[in-house]
RNA sequence: CUCGUUU
């Protein structure tokens, strides 16, 4: 039982799915209990994996021998976000709620990002209400994601709202904060303020990685100037970044 | 040791 735990612990991201999966049912058969944090590693491999009956079976499975958590929630709950499924979703945080849980900031971080890349922001901004009734202190996930939906949507004066908020807070920009910000400009079409966030970032001690240049390639072209966008790759070069 | 944000 411990080595199949450990087994799963350590190696889950290195095997691929049906061979953890084979692991995992080998385990079971064997009368051998998972233990928390494998049963949130499956369930988290197989709802990656689109195996929603897998994973669904398991979490049944799991908390009848009570070695489901919050996590357990979040995992699935985010499961249903990626895949859009969004009944399922709505009907995991219903769950998490009848078995004693208030919803976690994960859970509407989740709900946010879901809904925000489908298109849905009636729903997003009634999550968003949600999660402001409920006194969750934002944390860098729930930034960035609203960031990145305002973004997305071209809406630089929500996303600019959000990062004042965000330097308030205390917490500050991280790296996902400044890529997230030049996706957004660059989407808006405003290639310079992207380009003050790059240098933004290496004044605050954050240097950029290829996400940070593949979107500042991405604004440049997106505004046309491919000769820029070519000296981003040279630039990326010379501070050690390999292009993709 | 496990979940949510930037290709």
């Amino acid at each position: 039982q411990e080595m199949y735990n450990y087994i799963i612990t350590y190696c889950a991201r290195a095997l691929p799915v049906d061979e953890l999966s084979r692991v995992f049912d080998e385990m079971l058969q064997c009368g051998y209990s998972p233990n928390n944090i494998t049963v949130n590693i499956m369930l988290d491999v197989y709802g990656k994996a689109n195996l929603f009956r897998k994973a669904g079976k398991l979490f049944w499975m799991a908390r009848k021998m009570r070695l489901t958590d919050e996590i357990s929630y979040n995992t699935i709950i985010s499961a249903y976000g990626k895949a859009k499924m969004f009944k399922r979703m709505r009907s995991a945080v219903r769950r998490m709620q009848f078995h004693g849980y208030s919803v976690s900031l994960e859970a509407y971080t989740c709900m946010l990002d879901a809904y925000g890349k489908e298109g849905d922001l009636e729903t997003f901004r009634s999550v968003l209400e949600m999660l402001q009734e409920s006194n969750c202190s934002y944390d860098h996930y729930t930034y960035n994601t609203l960031i990145n939906i305002y973004g997305e949507q071209g809406w630089i004066e929500e996303v600019a709202e959000v990062l004042t908020e965000l330097k308030e807070s205390g917490l500050g920009p991280d790296l996902y904060t400044y890529n997230t910000l030049i996706k957004a400009y660059g989407i808006a079409g405003m290639v310079e303020k992207a380009v003050d966030v790059v240098k933004e970032m290496k004044e605050n001690g954050i240097e950029p990685d290829l996400y940070s240049y593949n979107s500042l390639i991405k604004a440049y072209t997106i505004a046309g100037m491919v000769e820029k966008a070519i000296d981003v790759v040279k630039e990326m070069r010379g501070n050690g970044i390999e292009p993709d």
